[in-house]
DNA sequence: TCAAAAGTGTTGGCCATACACCCATGC
DNA sequence: GCATGGGTGTATGGCCAACACTTTTGA
């Protein structure tokens, strides 16, 4: 990525990329998909998945053909959103360089193949991958921050959370989606209420599923409903 | 705008804009800046302001840079955020070109002055501004679309209602905003409550203002609080 | 000139709902 | 031990009524 340019307004050479922030949920963390760099600029390090937006090709286009060819899945059962676009001069140092971020989620997604111009590709964790030890090429940390606030707050007025799960899925494992996104636990009794009451969020199939220790759990798919509302209660509400 | 490109990829020429969805408050209805184009391509049509992106200068300068050259306005008295990028093949007509659209709020804002490639500028109404009997430039439209949901999503959540206010400002006239943007009526106590029970969203002045006619109103300024919790409740919710 | 009406902002109360917290039961 | 289901207290907000302060109207 970022290694083919243009000339632009007759001086500065100008190129326009899209970036995955892909996230996926592991055991017990949420994970992002980043890729090594084999290229220059910042060979070698950490970076998010992306490339170069083609002649004639739309943005949206361009980011689930990235999607496709990083991850090998078919981009039409999970979610895939713009994040926003970042242009600092200063972002890429050759070239000036605009970068449109996608945001993408989905369940636990096939192992990663590398690309063309990558020499891995691997789930790491978010908190990982945001810690200090871990440098991120160009601003990939402002983005995959951003993709991470982003992905936090659509969990809260929209059933995204869904997008995680595989089908069928029990009401523990959507709600084990919040809890490990949002870091938080949530009442599990609570959380049964809301989201049955929620036109649209889950359709129970009838099955319930054997645990390996307890009460079976009844099965739901996704729902029609993109919305939810009211929304999921995050915290910040003392009951008394 | 739109009339500078470049060379992409040895092909295509491709450039990269900003447009900007400025919005204001009129008397009973929200407002949005047109400019009457001077240059082909859809020269004579109505467009929103914009223009390219200059080398060395990052979105977000871009962005204010146009702001202030076609409001005449200091950007740091309203709110000013990126919406998205577009960059469908076929919207323009002659180059690739990809637009950063922004998002703008303000108080009633100077009569606009008319850009350099531009014939004229004006405040229309939003409602006619997407009605179908007025043709926006390129896919201005769908952007402007998309700049009203973001508004009406924000006030919601955050504080930005205030940006329009000019201070200081009664509560009636912040509620006014709610009413106009959100086309539906508040009622005046709960707003009252929620308002001032909201920290950090508006801070008294102690002063009151003399209105035409009946009691007269304390006035606010904004507070130091961006965001807002609980949120504004907008409808949806029958009491009983 | 004074009194009543009308208009707007301000305050308080009632009640249905949502949710946090807790407990009981089924498998 | 986990899923399911119900019960109670508190706070939010919809709805409504009363009051405060001002200008306008009218005898």
């Amino acid at each position: 990525m970022h290694d083919r340019a243009s000339k632009y307004d007759g001086g500065t050479p100008v190129a326009v990329t899209v970036d995955l922030v892909i996230f996926t949920l592991g055991r017990h963390d949420l994970q992002v998909l980043l890729i090594e760099r084999g290229k220059e600029p910042f060979e070698g390090e950490m970076a998010l998945p992306g490339g170069f937006v083609r002649v004639g090709e739309g943005l949206d286009a361009a980011a689930l053909r990235e999607l496709e060819e990083e991850t090998g899945v078919d981009g039409s059962v999970l979610h895939l959103e713009q994040l926003r676009t970042f242009g600092e001069p200063g972002r890429d140092p050759r070239n000036r360089t605009f970068t449109v971020a996608y945001l993408a989620l989905g369940p636990d997604l096939p192992a990663p193949v590398a690309g063309t111009d990558a020499r891995a590709a691997r789930w790491v964790p978010v908190e990982t991958a945001l810690s200090p030890s871990v440098r991120l090429a160009f601003d990939h940390a402002e983005i995959l921050g951003q993709g991470l606030d982003r992905a936090r707050a659509k969990l809260e007025y929209t059933t995204v959370a869904a997008a995680f799960c595989r089908e069928p899925f029990t009401l523990a494992e959507l709600r084990h989606v919040y809890e490990v996104v949002w870091g938080i636990p949530l009442d599990p009794s609570n959380f049964r209420r809301k989201v049955l009451k929620a036109e649209g969020f889950v359709e129970a199939t009838g099955e319930s599923r054997p645990l390996e220790i307890g009460r079976p759990a009844a099965l739901y798919r996704r729902g029609p409903a993109g919305l939810l509302f009211p929304p999921m209660p995050r915290a910040g509400d003392p009951g008394h």
